[in-house]
RNA sequence: GGGCCCGUAGCUCAGCUAGGUAGAGCGGCGGGCUUUUAACCCGUAGGUCCCGGGUUCAAAUCCCGGCGGGCCCGCCA
C-alpha cells in the first residue's frame, strides 16, 4: 500500500488489464514458428508477420531494446522490443511489463546476431497482468509445499512436470485410438455405488441425500464393466478415476486413474498380448520409439517396450530375481521364509505371503516390461482359476521399472463359483478379524452374481495405472508429480483486493458493481 | 497407525551445532545502457524468522504444545 501499485501505471497509459482487451486473435503457435524459421541466418529478418500470445517468463532490458521470453504453452520464443519500432507510447508499456504478464504481439520472425530465433515486435497488447511476483528465474519453484499448493506455477515453470502432464494426455489418447481401431467402446461406470468392489481396498463413504443412504465411491470400474460384457458390449474399456481410502506415499494416492479393459471370447493370454501391443503402440506414438531412456535415481535405464514382453510365473520370479527357493513349499515353510525376510504377517492367506515375498525380494529388479503370471487363487476372488492348477488364478501383473503398473486376468464368469468366492471373502473377514484386525476383502455383491447368472462369455480383463505408468516413463519419483492437482490444507493469505482497497474501489465503480 | 526431517524477504537459501543489532543472490522499485541469453553497472525498499507457551538479563537459535509440508515403515495400485 505504501507505494502505488504498478496497476495504476497501466491505467494511466490507457491499459486496463481486464477491460481494454477481451480477445486477441492468434494465427500461429510458437512451436510451429520455431520449426518453420529455424533456417534463418543470424541477423536475418523474415517479412512474414504473425500474431501470437502468451505469458512473459523472462525479461532482459538494455535501454532502448528489450528481450523477453514468451511462452504460449506450445513453446517459448524470444521477443525483441525496439524503441524505434514500437514507438514512444508502447515503449512506456514495455518498460513496466513484468514476468508473469500476458501479452499478445504482432511481429516478424528474425534471428539475432547471436543466433537466437526471435520475434521482432511491431505491435502488442497487454491482455492480463500478474499481481504476484514469480519465482526466481534460476531455481524456480522448488519448495515442495509451494509446488503442491501453487500447482499451476509448478506446471507452468517446471518442464519435467509439464512434459509428464502432456505425455499423460497423449498416452491416454493413444490407448483410445488403439482400442477404437480394435472395435472397443468406452463406457462410464458409476462412481457412486451401493456396493464397492473390483479390488481389495478401503472405500470412501459419502452421503447420497436423494436416496437417503450412504454410498461408496468407486474403488474400481471392474464389476460394472463386466456387467457391460453381459450386456453384449463384448469389447469395453474405461479410463476411470478410482477412489481408495488408503494412505498417501510415493506410489499411492487416494484418487487415481486406471484404464480397465475387458474383451470377451479371449483369456489372459489374449489380454497380455493386447496389453503389450497397446502399451508399446502408445510409447512409440508418444516418444517416437519402442525403446526409451528413463532416469531413475540418477541412473539411466533403457526400457524396451517392443512386444513380446517376458512372462514369468510369480514363484519362478521369486526364485530367479530374489534367489529364494519357494516352489513346492508348504504354507508353514512359506510363513517361515516371510518371517525371515522381516515381513509382518497380518493376513492369513498364502497368496498374500507370496505377494509380499515377491515385492520384497524381486520386484525392484524387474526393469524391463514384464508379465508376472500365475498368482495364487486366494487373493484373486474375481479371477478364473487356472485350468492347470486351481490353486492358482489365471492372473498376471505388469511390472515396468520396478513398479507395478497393472493387473489382469481371465475373468471368473461362473456365477456359482463367484458366489462361493464372495462367501469365502466374508468368512475370511470374520475369521481373521480377531487374529489380524480388519483384512482387506471383497464384499459380497449378489447383484453382480445375478448379472453373471444371465451369462457372461469367457472374458479377459486388465487394469493399468496411468499415473504410475507416466511417473515411471518420466523418471519422476513421486506419483503426486504426475497428478495435476493434489489435496493441500487451506492456508491463510491476503488477496490483492484485500490488500489494495483503492483498486477494489476502482473496479466497483468502473463496472458499476454495488 | 509408527518413525524421521523441514518451515527465515515475493522466490532460492545462509544464520541455529555453541542464545547477544535478521543476511545473500534473484525478483521488485529508481537510474544508466539498441543484440542480451541467469545480461551488466549504480542506488533503494522489503521480515509476525509458521503459531502459542516456557527457560533466560537476552530466543530465528534451547525446551514443550500446535499448525503446515515432505520422506520412510505398515496397508492399498
Amino acid at each position: 500500500m505504501s507505494q502505488r501499485h504498478r496497476f495504476w501505471q497501466f491505467v494511466a497509459l490507457g491499459v486496463d488489464p481486464y477491460i481494454t482487451e477481451y480477445v486477441f486473435e492468434t494465427n500461429e503457435s510458437l512451436a510451429k514458428i520455431r520449426g518453420k524459421y529455424a533456417y534463418l541466418k543470424n541477423g536475418e529478418e523474415s517479412q512474414d508477420r504473425y500474431s501470437v500470445a502468451g505469458r512473459i517468463l523472462g525479461i532482459r532490458k538494455h535501454g532502448k531494446i528489450a528481450f523477453m521470453i514468451l511462452d504460449d504453452g506450445t513453446a517459448q520464443i524470444q521477443l525483441v522490443f525496439r524503441h524505434d519500432i514500437v514507438g514512444e507510447k508502447l515503449w512506456k508499456i514495455v518498460d513496466i511489463l513484468n514476468v508473469g504478464d500476458i501479452v499478445g504481439v504482432v511481429g516478424r520472425p528474425m534471428k539475432t546476431l547471436r543466433g537466437e530465433l526471435s520475434i521482432l515486435v511491431e505491435n502488442f497488447k497487454v491482455l492480463a497482468i500478474t499481481w504476484r511476483d514469480y519465482p526466481e528465474k534460476w531455481h524456480g519453484l522448488a519448495d515442495a509445499e509451494k509446488r503442491y499448493r501453487l500447482r499451476y506455477l509448478d506446471m507452468m515453470l517446471n518442464k519435467k512436470i509439464r512434459d509428464a502432464i502432456v505425455a499423460m494426455y497423449r498416452i491416454e489418447k493413444s490407448f483410445r485410438d488403439f482400442l477404437d481401431s480394435k472395435g472397443f467402446i468406452e463406457i462410464h461406470t458409476p462412481k457412486l455405488q451401493p456396493v464397492y468392489g473390483g479390488a481389495l481396498a478401503r472405500p470412501f463413504i459419502t452421503r447420497m441425500y436423494a436416496l437417503n443412504r450412504d454410498v461408496y465411491l468407486s474403488i474400481a470400474p471392474e464389476t460394472y464393466l463386466k456387467r457391460s460384457v453381459v450386456a453384449n458390449f463384448f469389447k469395453v474399456y474405461e479410463i476411470a478415476v478410482c477412489f481408495r481410502n488408503e494412505d498417501i506415499d510415493a506410489q499411492h494416492y487416494p484418487e487415481f486413474i486406471q484404464i480397465e479393459i475387458y474383451q470377451a471370447f479371449t483369456d489372459w493370454n489374449g489380454m497380455m498380448k493386447l496389453v503389450e501391443d497397446m502399451v508399446s503402440y502408445a510409447v512409440k506414438a508418444v516418444y517416437g520409439d519402442y525403446k526409451i531412456e528413463v532416469e531413475k535415481n540418477n541412473e539411466k535405464v533403457i526400457l524396451n517396450f517392443a512386444p513380446p514382453w517376458r512372462r514369468i510365473p510369480l514363484e519362478e520370479a521369486i526364485e530367479i530375481f530374489g534367489d529364494v527357493k519357494i516352489k513346492g513349499r508348504s504354507y508353514e515353510e512359506i510363513l517361515k521364509i516371510a518371517k525371515e525376510l522381516d515381513i509382518k504377517v497380518d493376513d492369513p492367506r498364502k497368496g498374500k505371503l507370496l505377494e509380499k515375498i515377491f515385492e520384497k525380494v524381486a520386484q525392484q529388479k524387474i526393469q524391463q516390461p514384464t508379465f508376472i503370471t500365475l498368482f495364487p487363487r486366494d487373493v484373486s476372488p474375481l479371477a478364473r482359476p487356472s485350468r492347470e492348477n486351481p490353486e492358482y488364478a489365471e492372473r498376471f501383473e505388469i511390472y515396468i521399472g520396478g513398479l507395478e503398473v497393472g493387473n489382469g486376468y481371465s475373468e471368473l464368469n461362473n456365477p456359482i463359483v463367484q458366489f462361493h468366492f464372495f462367501s469365502k471373502e466374508e468368512e475370511l473377514r470374520i475369521k481373521s478379524r480377531e487374529k489380524f484386525g480388519e483384512v482387506e476383502h471383497h464384499p459380497m455383491d449378489k447383484d453382480y452374481v445375478r448379472a453373471l447368472e444371465y451369462g457372461m462369455p469367457p472374458t479377459a480383463g486388465v487394469g493399468i495405472g496411468i499415473y504410475r505408468l507416466v511417473m515411471m516413463l518420466h523418471g519422476l519419483d513421486s506419483i503426486k508429480d504426475v497428478i495435476p492437482y493434489t489435496i493441500v490444507e487451506q492456508d491463510e493469505f491476503k488477496t490483492i483486493a484485500e490488500q489494495h482497497s483503492d483498486i477494489l474501489d476502482y473496479y466497483i465503480s468502473k463496472l458499476k458493481l454495488e
